[in-house]
DNA sequence: GCAATTTTGTACCGTTTCGTACATTTTTAT
DNA sequence: ATAAAAATGTACGAAACGGTACAAAATTGC
């Protein structure tokens, strides 16, 4: 909702959106205490006074980084868990779209800006919060997909599967950054997702 | 190998071994850019030309901690994979040494040094082949004492098994910096070694 | 045109950072 | 004793850090 009211003063010509996809890419391939305001603000191109009116102190950047990330989780990947009702080729196709996330076209993955980065980060509260809502999440959505292919399972044996299923993803992200190709973590995720899916069928 | 020829000079009164260990517990639980060399300094007792001298500067603070972590690993956590014929108990014993050393007997995790925190720093070289380093001898452990437990097992039944067993443990590393508790990713083991041990049985 | 209003970057502040030069202390060798 | 050698901490420097005061710029209302 852009200019509502054309008010007075001077018209503002920062596009605040492309400047939190910059932030978004430097805090999450170099994590929240290693990238500087001066970081920031050249990625940006924004003054560093500037990055402070739009979003706060290096902290609430780093925040609203992550949401901004997990926006981009929800259009891009999520959807792929629920575009198909074979549970294998759905997992299959979500760890795929992850993982393109994770690399973003570049030889150097950038990684997961919420399990990759957020750990190392985890005292301050306001960003273990955070990664604990991101957990939850996608335990949550993983357990919405299992249910959605296997109703009838015991309880123990979802939650199995959503324990599975959610620490591959996790686990991703530590890989990417270790150097591991996109298509040998494209195919661990093929894997798994058939494994997984052959779990639940033998009731 | 202390002490072999009694030089001249004044004798050393350092610690480097309890030294070594504060380092490895700051690291940890603030990863290795939030740490300044001043941390350090308080928290080993020692100067910071001291720390200098035993251990060079930062980076190399951070990757002997990596070492002295992965021994450790080796020495507490890996043997329990070997303890048992069992498949099942094995892992879930050796989760849970793992988990104990990921929280220390404290309520707050300091976590793994490796999976926990240095994906974040990974832009550095040197922390980056540790970390692939890291994830190529778990999975090393996983599939050798796999492939103890299931001699005939098909080779992507065994590598899928591997990767499960391997992706539950770098997650572990995330779950607890998120504020899970000891006993919640300990169930969490127990399951998950409970599947990956069915899944081989039947061929 | 002129005042009010809003956006923006320059310039600055105090603190913290990593790293080291150097003097001091404590030992051995003679 | 005295000199050589090794260990250690005080004190310093240059740079980077997060954060902000304030003046300049650009618009609207009158």
């Amino acid at each position: 909702m852009p200019d509502l009211k054309p008010k007075r003063g001077r018209p503002a010509t920062i596009d605040t959106d492309a400047a939190m996809q910059s932030v978004v890419e430097l805090f999450r391939s170099k994590g929240f205490d290693a990238v500087s305001l001066d970081d920031l603000s050249e990625a940006t191109g924004l003054s560093r006074p500037s990055l402070y009116r739009a979003f706060g102190n290096k902290l609430s950047m780093y925040i609203a980084a992550m949401d901004t990330f997990g926006v981009q989780v929800m259009q891009n990947a999520v959807p792929r868990l629920h575009a198909t009702n074979d549970l294998e080729t759905a997992l299959t196709d979500f760890y795929t779209a992850m993982l393109s996330i994770y690399y973003r076209d570049s030889q150097v993955a950038p990684g997961c800006l919420v399990f990759g980065t957020a750990p190392s980060s985890a005292d301050e509260v306001k960003i273990q919060s955070r990664l604990k809502f991101g957990l939850e999440q996608l335990d949550d959505l993983m357990r919405l997909r299992i249910l959605e292919s296997a109703p009838n399972g015991s309880a123990s044996q979802i939650e199995t599967a959503v324990y599975l299923a959610s620490n591959t993803l996790v686990a991703f992200s530590a890989r990417a950054k270790s150097g591991a190709t996109e298509s040998d973590l494209v195919a661990m995720g093929a894997q798994t997702a058939k494994s997984i899916a052959s779990l639940l069928k033998r009731t």
